[in-house]
DNA sequence: AAGGCGGGGAC
DNA sequence: GTCCCAGCCTT
């Protein structure tokens, strides 16, 4: 890369940035948290948890003395909830301790891995450090036609986008990098009629554009049924803590037959349409039956159904929710 | 080095 | 349907 093209990257950056809520400030702690939160998630999902949790733990000391469940609660329907949670950590490392003053001690912070101490140190430090996120990683293999495979890109990527980090704006190289992988260097139907980059670019003047980076393995998919028993009593229904070893461990969930066998007995209201959801490489298929209660089993959490659910549900969890609340208000006695 | 960990945007 | 997203932690 030539330094022409370095000036041409950040000028682009400089004229076509998005207008993102965390890119007004090098406050530490909005910076860390949109970081967390952006982990492996598009920007446009995170906007509106960003700024709900800015309402909700607008300092550091908010976030520190926060409980686990309303972190989750919070979190709830963005996923990888072990980020939440070592945010929660974290902050309460940093409550502690002080700041982290370099992209080393950000690394001891929960959850901070090698991308995001870079990306903080360099936004809110200066410090001359590149980052290397998946966006990264693309535009390298495609500027520089490697054709090494996804897994081991992030190698050769580094080295690179340490050499022409701007020392002078590191924090805008970093996200200019990004940026460009978001919005022109994307994945499919790369822009590259608009690219600062276009005329140094490997794959763009060998014709390679659609074939790099060249992609990761992929797991086969494994498709699974499960059965859920939505217990009701009166106007309520339960819900149970899921225990360590499930997906989504520490949320909560609707009980399945296999976690309670026999507590969960009397005649079925109805069967509730499917609800079908993916994780990872698994497809799951939940089956769900609303079951008449004779009591209000008390290893169960109970709640009002027509009203939001105190503890975090997984997403799956909120779609058999709310088939349970079309039921019940479709067959309410006072309808 | 590989696997686990969510959910959704965009095509 | 597909791919992959401002990754990190554990084994």
């Amino acid at each position: 890369m030539r330094p022409e093209c370095r000036r041409r990257l950040l000028a682009w950056f400089d004229k076509s940035q998005r207008e993102l809520p965390w890119r007004q400030t090098r406050d530490p702690y909005r910076v860390w948290v949109s970081e967390i939160m952006c982990q492996q998630t598009q920007v446009a999902t995170v906007i509106p948890y960003y700024l709900r949790w800015m309402e909700r733990f607008p300092t550091l000391p908010d976030l520190a003395r926060a409980s686990e469940e309303e972190v989750l609660l919070q979190w709830q329907g963005l996923g990888y909830y072990r980020r939440g949670r070592m945010l929660r950590t974290g902050a309460q490392q940093i409550h502690q301790q002080g700041w982290p003053a370099s992209a080393l001690e950000w690394r001891s912070v929960a959850g901070v891995g090698p991308y995001t101490a870079a990306a903080i140190a360099s936004i809110c430090l200066g410090e001359p450090v590149a980052v290397v996120d998946g966006n990264v990683e693309r535009v390298y293999a495609r500027f520089m036609g490697d054709s090494t495979p996804g897994e081991s890109l992030q190698r050769p990527a580094a080295a690179w986008a340490q050499a022409w980090i701007d020392p002078s704006r590191p924090g805008d190289w970093n996200q200019a990098l990004m940026e460009l992988g978001a919005l022109i260097c994307r994945p499919q139907q790369p822009q590259c009629s608009q690219c600062p980059l276009a005329s140094e670019c490997r794959a763009k003047t060998e014709g390679r554009i659609d074939q790099l980076p060249v992609p990761k393995t992929r797991r086969p998919t494994v498709e699974l049924r499960l059965l859920t028993l939505v217990p009701v009593f009166g106007a309520e229904l339960g819900v149970e803590l899921i225990s360590e070893g499930s997906w989504w461990k520490g949320l909560y969930q609707f009980p399945t037959a296999k976690s309670r066998p026999v507590a969960i007995q009397g005649p079925t209201l109805a069967l509730l349409p499917r609800v079908r959801h993916q994780v990872t490489h698994h497809k799951l298929a939940f089956e769900s039956e609303l079951i008449q209660m004779a009591h209000r089993d008390s290893s169960l959490f109970w709640f009002p159904s027509d009203q939001a659910c105190p503890w975090p549900l997984p997403v799956p969890q909120q779609k058999i929710l709310a088939a349970a609340r079309d039921f019940l208000n479709s067959h309410s006695p006072t309808r």
